[in-house]
DNA sequence: CGTGTTATTGACCAACATCAAACTTAGTGG
DNA sequence: CCACTAAGTTTGATGTTGGTCAATAACACG
């Protein structure tokens, strides 16, 4: 569909990405721009990998909201963490052949797959660019771990903030949301799956945070109305991000 | 502190584990072998790298056990992995410059440091050395999900019942536990740290397992007493260990 | 032996889950 | 433009897992 702007956007997208967390070189960008892709697009809900699977290709969002998530023995679901446009949720599956979890579409989703093989040649070629994809799996590591801490110890007002502080900063980083306001195309329900709360609850919190004029929303569309105290709320410290300039810029 | 023996019982901890993940090469082992190493030791308690510090070299575990932690908002803590000799829990430091948690001894603790630099040449020089120490990051950020899921999802006997089940398999697979029993030198109060949960209720739990005859301990060595219902009891499944074989040699 | 840490117990409590119903909203087709 | 529907949100009532506090018992170590 669409291959010709769509390719492009999609190499746009990865390099803007990158560039939020480490300097490329020219000859990086080149690179990263000859990459073959092939677009594909998929719907709300439908699953991008599925945990067993062994894809031979990474995929990188370039629209839409994707989530990875495991659905555990009594059948109840835990999600991992959110992606949006730019990030690459399963290049881990490059070393890791076997998925451990799925990947979802949270909203109707373009993905540009990249084949394994030719990540491989362009990161033989590149040390540099290794270190960048390395560094990228890292931070989705920092980012488990931060929501490790915040399952096992937040409270779930400490946790909705910092995850609503978490997806903010993360967008503004790329540059797809507007100072102070972004786009949240999630339900209630998945929020909590992601918090290892019951969406009931989650419910309830956000109302309190909306009483409390930390947030207000419409839809999917949240306005940050006090951001320090939501910062102090959701605990939230951006160091955990690894950001180029430390994630000073957006805070 | 006696460095000929205690460097090379590093080098054949470190290749031991990752021949647990992946094949090696007779020069990749030789090159691995080559790298330089100073001992230090910790005692239990210790801090060995602190959140907020940039070190300049790798810390690979030759006796003992650590864990990554991270101190939240209310001074409560929560452990993120527990870790064994021939672990590297500190690798990511090599392109996360700033630690965003701190690594503590749980007991004396022999480790072996590499400075970043040795690590970059070899990894340069040899692809083979890169995807294995890659793919040992993308395993921890494996465990990291794993823990979050369950930290999200699972109740508090699951739970338990899994960290046992993931300690004993790491064990055995790099030859540190013996059929059916392994030690497990940790408080209560440091699983609980783990475990998202509180000591008291930790306690309450292991007594269950105990008196179900799932496992039973003296001190901190703990002997399996059904390997099929523990696994069962903490939904357990290898898979996320990402181990070379699928892991089934051990289960 | 004493002393400090760790394990165990009991009583009580709170955060969050569950269940079920009602209400909104956005979309769909007539 | 108006039912009609399905998904998502909100509310209330009630239940449970696991937390907190505090005291006691076991150890381990010098």
């Amino acid at each position: 569909l669409s291959p010709r702007p769509a390719t492009s956007k999609a190499h746009e997208r990865l390099i803007t990405k990158l560039e939020s967390i480490a300097d490329l070189s020219g000859t990086a960008k080149a690179a990263l721009r000859a990459l073959p892709v092939r677009i594909r697009s998929f719907e709300e809900n439908a699953d991008i990998v599925r945990q067993g699977d062994a894809p031979s290709e990474c995929g990188l969002l370039v629209e839409g909201f994707v989530c990875r998530y495991k659905v555990l023995g009594e059948g109840q679901r835990q999600i991992m963490s959110f992606h949006i446009p730019g990030d690459i949720p399963d290049l881990q599956s490059l070393h890791l052949r076997i998925m451990d979890h799925s990947l979802a579409a949270l909203t109707p989703t373009e993905v540009a797959f990249i084949p394994h093989a030719a990540v491989d040649r362009i990161t033989q070629a590149n040390p540099e660019i290794v270190q960048v994809f390395w560094r990228d799996t890292l931070i989705d590591a920092a980012v488990f771990r931060e929501w490790l801490a915040g399952v096992g110890r937040r409270t779930a007002h400490q946790r909705v903030a910092h995850l609503l502080c978490e997806v903010y900063v993360r967008l503004l980083s790329v540059g797809l949301a507007e100072p102070g306001a972004f786009q949240l195309p999630v339900t209630q329900a998945e929020l909590a799956d992601g918090l290892g709360l019951s969406s009931v609850h989650v419910n309830r919190v956000l109302q309190d945070l909306r009483r409390d004029g930390l947030i207000s929303y419409r839809g999917r569309y949240v306005v940050i109305g006090d951001w320090e105290q939501l910062k102090a709320a959701g605990d939230f410290d951006v160091g955990y991000l690894h950001l180029k300039d430390g994630g000073t810029r957006w805070t």
